[in-house]
DNA sequence: GTATGATACCTAGACAACCTAAGTGAGAGA
DNA sequence: TCTCTCACTTAGGTTGTCTAGGTATCATAC
């Protein structure tokens, strides 16, 4: 039970997708795929996590799809940023610094400073 | 629908209960301001978190409890890290360092990159 | 021409974590 | 005695992720 190295990846997900789609138009497996390559497989991104999230994404507007092309030849959707998405995406970033200082100020103060 | 800046508080509450517990015994009521305060509430610790968080830890051996009486005199259970909790504490914080580092990389890498 | 593997997408159902919201009881101070 | 704070408890709902199945197409090898 969770003896795995990380269950953090929750809330993160949408993050690291607009982050990725930020550099431009990408597929769903291709996003997967670079966000695992880029942090060498320390995040994972499941499909059946993946899909579930663009799909609210694109229902919450901040991302749009277009079927498309790969270079591989096959068919794809292709997402990208809306306007909403690129400001979520600005905001979720803050978010996220906030949250990570949060929790390493908790994990680095020194024990004597708890009595404080 | 989450608009709320912080919904990543997944996963990392275990973490903040067993650091904030290694600086010795507490309970579940200080466990919760003092995680508050040292993040100018930043993180949030909601009672309906909390106690259940502490009660899976005792279940699953990382944490102990007695009832004690606190300085303002009240009834209160008083938890502490087991050896197997202090264990847990070091592989979780790793856990943890291991994810921030990854999110940041994604978050930080420039676009330029994305196509290598 | 037909296996096979990689690519790419889809989704139902289960599960785990967190929150909301309600409650109890006891001490402190007015 | 009333109210506020402290401190703990728990039922029920929501949400996000994962498991595990599935479809279809293209490239390659045989």
């Amino acid at each position: 039970m969770a003896d795995q190295p990380l269950d953090f990846l929750k809330g993160t997900l949408d993050l690291m997708i607009l982050k990725t789609l930020s550099w431009g138009p990408a597929h769903g497996y291709g996003i997967a795929r670079w966000i695992e390559q880029c942090t060498e497989d320390v995040l994972q991104v499941e499909e059946g996590s993946l899909y579930p999230a663009l799909y609210k994404l694109e229902e919450n507007g901040l991302i749009v799809a277009d079927w498309g092309i790969t270079e591989n030849n096959r068919r794809a959707k292709f997402y990208r940023l809306t306007a909403a998405g690129k400001k979520q995406l600005r905001t979720s970033h803050d978010s996220w610094s906030r949250f990570a200082r949060a929790v390493t100020r908790v994990l680095e103060i020194a024990p004597a400073a708890a009595s404080a």
